[in-house]
DNA sequence: TTTATATTTCTAAAAATATAGAAATAAAAG
DNA sequence: CTTTTATTTCTATATTTTTAGAAATATAAA
């Protein structure tokens, strides 16, 4: 696969990662600080700890989320070298 | 409703749109030339003309596409504005 | 070790989206 | 007016996605 494909293919899962409200929300949580799941929660309010997990997967495997693990802890902020690439509006 | 709020909200249409295959392939096509929707489909070869219509109605609403009517064709154009402060990875 | 907290995975249901054939509309050409 | 070409809308089906409760896993604290 040419470079040109991947970042297409990555194109693709980053911008359906991004279009969905609570995912977007997300990420513009995390734009100026790195929380971890349960403080993500409390914020957004409604919703289900497993659906997060979901968003925050998704999320993460496209490259758009990064994470540092402390202890039980997983502390999630945005990868600012893909939001650059595909998103700098998640940066602004 | 704050700018930012508009903003966001057409940013989840915009992502939501760009985030499956056959679009992003379109506005990629669209990138340096414009093209109505018989060429389009010359083009992707594998997509029915019904389907290409709902594509490109998702891809003008949220004002990615835009396009010029010449008689009985639809010309479609990548939004110049919406792509750069979106998406700008669309016009490299 | 037991308990408590953080997060993920499993499972299933509900909702949204993608797809395309058929019919409809629009505009030009004959 | 009839025909042809371009595009959209209608309709239905298949697929994907979102959602969350329950169970499982992981780590730390008591």
């Amino acid at each position: 696969m040419t470079e040109d494909q991947a970042g297409v293919s990555q194109a693709v899962k980053v911008y359906k990662a991004l279009g969905e409200p609570t995912r977007l929300n997300i990420v513009l949580l995390l734009k100026e600080q790195n929380l971890c799941c349960s403080d993500i929660l409390t914020k957004l309010e409604t919703v289900a700890h497993s659906t997060l997990s979901h968003h925050l997967k998704q999320l993460t495997e496209c490259g758009v989320l990064n994470l540092r693990k402390d202890g039980t802890y997983k502390y999630y902020g945005v990868n600012r070298e893909v939001a650059l690439k595909y998103a700098p509006y998640l940066l602004q």
